[in-house]
DNA sequence: TTGCTCCTCACGTCACGTGAGGTGGC
DNA sequence: TTGCTCCTCACGTCACGTGAGGTGGC
């Protein structure tokens, strides 16, 4: 006969867990000797690695009452829903260890690996850190809503740093950002930023294409302008100023009088 | 400016869940409106993100607040650390998965392969089923003490059923586990079991092997011993007729008086 | 007025862990 | 007598879930 640590050693869990598969009823309540002590037949350490192989398997102290007590066929079919489950954890943990790697390859969370590059160009190219750091967090909302459309969005904005007028406008606000409130060259800067949406919305007319990013929810735009707005001291500042030049929003700007063309 | 509800959603979380990152002081209080509501602004976001990334990874929460106020060097330690047990535990899911694989395959817990084909081979040399299942029983309990063990020892027990006399043996003790209390044959199989021992111990001495499972603990062999005292009613007659014979012990069994030589 | 979101307690959940206080055989 | 194992409450842990009862703007 065993005592209960015995049994608990057999099959490799504590006492306390033992007495408290009695309580749950999962395991009988076995005899006890003239000391009130209980003990156990082999046939226990069998009935409690079953339990454990269960448990173990994170099916919960509930259903693995259930199954004990289950004929083979829903046995079998309860076996295989577990094993579904246990795939689905596998994968999850390895997404994980995905997400884990790049908070350890320095770029924060959440982002994959085309994203990390954007922001490596980013510093390559002598934007400041403040800069990187609000695109970062921007993308860091985008893939928290839409993480499948990240890489191929993060593809096409590190396709854009090869172009000169891009890059000539991201160099224009990262100085801007560094400006006092109330820099007297803000407006220069509006003015630029105009001309160039005016440019780039004449050029997506004449080739015939739409705002393709429509994946965007208001909810998100919304969000990433209200980042916008805090970066920088002046950031509403330079929003009315291109407001005064007919532009509306930031992170989808548009003409604020479609009809009356803004050019 | 965010509701609790817009900014739980931005993150995937429950605005119960950002509530308690509260009150463990994960995420700072952001203020209030007029009416009492806390607002958020962007960065907020990204910071719950943060949280839900390592909270996701299984880092406790008391530990994602140490890592959120940590230096770049400790915070990719404790990065380290984190992946190392992902990897640890997708590697326990996989083992998790092995076993459950096993109960769907029917033969019950805890089994490696090796020993699935065992009882396989016993069922269609006609062992009936008890048979069968104290002997599954018994290598349960074993592999709960030596699972590193178990494929080798099973594949030497699959190949001892090729075996017409370990055979015959098993047979033998299939029928005594069928025959009611106080048969009269029961001696008749001490008998043969007693020669086997005999032929047995005498080759094994002739070859100059001397007994190489003292893997087994003492304990496991008495527990063993206890399992196959349960497994039919004349089982302990079977064994005192077997001391008469100058046998002690069942599952390590050996002469009761070594000097004297059983034979 | 109704419905919705927000608020703060505060108890519940799950699978045990961890003393607290006491007993029984070596 | 001391040390060890056993016993039964019963509260603690972790990360929230889930009402309970109430407020504020549409």
């Amino acid at each position: 006969m065993l005592t209960i640590s015995q049994l608990a050693a057999h099959a490799g869990v504590t006492v306390r867990a033992v007495r408290h598969y009695h309580a749950k009823g999962l395991l009988p309540e076995p005899g006890r000797d003239h000391s009130g002590y209980r003990r156990y037949d082999a046939q226990a350490v069998v009935e409690l690695i079953r339990i454990r192989t269960l448990a173990d398997a994170g099916v919960p102290l509930s259903r693995v009452h259930e199954l004990l007590a289950a004929g083979p066929e829903e046995f079998a079919a309860a076996v295989e829903a577990v094993d579904r489950r246990l795939r689905g954890e596998i994968r999850d943990l390895q997404r994980h260890r995905q997400r884990i790697a790049q908070l350890a390859a320095g770029d924060s969370l959440a982002l994959p690996a085309e994203a990390v590059a954007y922001f490596e160009r980013l510093r390559e190219l002598g934007f400041s850190e403040p800069f990187v750091e609000v695109e970062r967090d921007s993308w860091i909302m985008i893939a928290a809503q839409l993480p499948q459309h990240v890489p191929a969005l993060m593809a096409t904005k590190r396709a854009q740093l090869d172009d000169e007028i891009v890059l000539r406008f991201y160099r224009d606000l990262d100085e801007a950002a560094g400006f006092e409130p109330g820099d007297p060259r803000l407006p220069e800067v509006a003015d630029r930023v105009s001309a160039l949406m005016t440019a780039t919305f004449a050029r997506a007319e004449a080739e015939g294409v739409s705002a393709e990013d429509d994946q965007f929810s208001d909810e998100l735009v919304a969000l990433l302008d209200e980042a916008f707005l805090d970066s920088f001291p002046d950031a509403p500042r330079l929003l009315e100023l291109l407001e005064e030049r007919g532009w509306v929003g930031w992170t989808m700007i548009r003409p604020a009088h479609p009809g009356r063309r803004a050019v």
